[in-house]
DNA sequence: AGGTATGTTTAGGTTGACCATATAAATTGA
DNA sequence: TCAATTTATATGGTCAACCTAAACATACCT
């Protein structure tokens, strides 16, 4: 039986835990044993709580395999990623906070948020796109986000593309969204060559590049016109 | 034994209820039935809970006649206080939110607010002095406030005031808000009757008449020179 | 002073989120 | 293919915060 929808602080954590796992390395089904890392918890305590997410329909096991969100526990953390990102960005922007312990208030912030709350904060913060760590802030109609991305490795030469994902490690997301790939900036392909190397434009004058690897965890959309 | 000073969510929001409940009404020790029906909980879980915060020297309790809080414990319960109330006056002043609404999330986010936010909440809100309740922010510094307050029915007639605290009900505060008497606002005493009755001066040509016995709960300090 | 209403405590139960230990099952790789 | 390793589950325990029901103590009023 399904949907009362009034999931505990833990269950939410559960959802972007596993969520996060999945914007980090693409492999889709997460072992519990990666979830209990993550939370640092036990993996006994992970299986539980991963088979009361199941009957509430927001994620799918497949023993010995691992996880993955339904559409459902997709939509929800989703949202809830938007709430931390706002706060992120609030308590850094407007109150200056640290990053590190910005991410920590927003983290406990982000469970007593409702959508209204965070269409407001969207708001008054200007609508941000990106949180301070380059990742996507989800705007409430996509909930269920329909991912018309494709990896940058597919992109032809001279296509101008702008960002939706970079589906990597943290460090080497810093690293791009340092050199202007990051969530909603242009740019375009310069050059490829034949072992897939890419040559990309961020902003004129500035070229960045990338190994074939890596291209195909960017993901773009291609711009027309 | 004391101190580890790790308080849960829960046992906060007693503190501060019991702290409200003071403000409200001033009859020292809180009877266990009050405090249960403001927290829409059975005596027993109050009493329960009352035991552990006097173990933790939060509270003094008197069975039969009730609870007082512990300077320790008016500390922490002013502190949430003054969290509560800046995330109140962000949330409608900068978000817009309806003071109900606004209220509950506030609640909220007091547990999670550490002295440092708080500060810069308030600095980004050019330190507002009372909520939208007109009850009083209080500063970080002033965490046990030594109360310098004397009740408005011992003010002299032609003594200029500010007014401190409104330790009445919510609906006789509101009206007394509206009528210029509330934390930080200043007014002086026009005029005296035998019965106690005072007129009061709130602003140029805006005159408001109390009985003795709400003087008696309207506290202030005299200002001088 | 005594009896009732009110307040308190005891005892036992529930739920959510975690834990450890032990056993069972599946995957992996030599 | 079979042992070694990894992963899952079953069982039972803790702790916090609540609950009900019933027993008990106190306060207050006549």
């Amino acid at each position: 039986m399904p949907s009362h929808n009034f999931l505990s602080e833990s269950e939410e954590m559960y959802l972007v835990t596993i969520r996060q796992i999945c914007e980090d390395c693409i492999d889709k089904p997460i072992p519990i044993p990666r979830i209990a890392e993550h939370l640092q918890v036990q993996p006994v305590s992970v299986n539980q709580m991963v088979k009361k997410l199941a009957e509430e329909e927001l994620v799918e096991y497949l023993p010995y395999k691992g996880v993955e969100l339904t559409p459902k526990g997709h939509e929800i953390s989703t949202r809830i990623l938007r709430h931390r990102r706002l706060w992120e960005v609030f308590l850094v922007k407007s109150l200056e906070m640290d990053l590190d312990e910005a991410d920590e208030l927003a983290c406990q912030f982000e469970h007593s948020t409702t959508s209204d709350l965070a269409n407001r904060l969207s708001n008054f913060l200007d609508n941000p796109q990106v949180c301070y760590h380059g990742l996507p802030i989800y705007s409430p109609e996509e909930e269920y986000e329909t991912d018309s991305g494709i990896a940058l490795s597919h992109v032809n030469v001279g296509q101008p593309f702008h960002t939706l994902r970079v589906d990597t490690d943290e460090g080497l997301r810093t690293f791009l969204a340092d050199q202007g790939v990051s969530p909603g900036k242009l740019g375009s392909v310069l050059a490829e060559n034949a072992s897939g190397t890419i040559i990309l434009e961020t902003a004129p004058g500035n070229r960045v590049t990338v190994t074939k690897g890596i291209a195909e965890k960017i993901i773009v959309e291609e711009q027309h016109a």
